[in-house]
DNA sequence: GAGAATTTGTACGTATGTATG
DNA sequence: ACATACATACGTACAAATTCT
């Protein structure tokens, strides 16, 4: 995934994009752990900042849930959005 | 309004309990501007990072529109939480 | 159980872009 | 054209919760 700073689209919702479709592929099942904040970070080459906004929107929708110590993790599927 | 950075709830949370709460006792009616973040940056001595944060709270719950350009205002009580 | 490492939570600051007046 | 105000991104530091050694 290669962020595009130019797209109409700023670059925490691509990435939330990015992982939301792969939540709903299945490659990240409910129950999973997602890569970290960090491990995005380092992979995209963009600050923690936005990776963290990337995940909050997951979680305001509901496909995730975020802990400290813990990491992030996929709801089941009945949080999810219809 | 004083900032207490001991407190159980974090500033963020503080600022926007202290804006809601003048929301609704009316001293700000629906349709009316609230300070900017940076007004509120600089009575408050916090970073714009925390207004803004309080305001996205704010934002979710219904009670405000933030517009670039323009403000935040307050949405009609239709729009707030029951 | 103790301590270190990991991971999210929050706050600080700065810079640039976009929309409005 | 200019100033104002929000939107987003960058980076840094420390705290709190959890996990690992």
């Amino acid at each position: 995934m290669e962020v595009d700073y130019e797209a109409a689209k700023p670059p925490h919702v691509q990435i939330a994009d990015w992982l939301r479709q792969r939540i709903i592929e299945g490659e990240f099942p409910p129950g999973k752990r997602l890569p970290t904040e960090k491990a995005l970070q380092d992979e995209l080459g963009v600050a923690r900042t936005t990776t963290r906004r990337a995940m909050r929107v997951l979680v305001d929708e509901g496909y995730i849930l975020t802990t400290p110590g813990r990491g992030s993790h996929v709801n089941p599927k009945e949080m999810w959005p219809k």
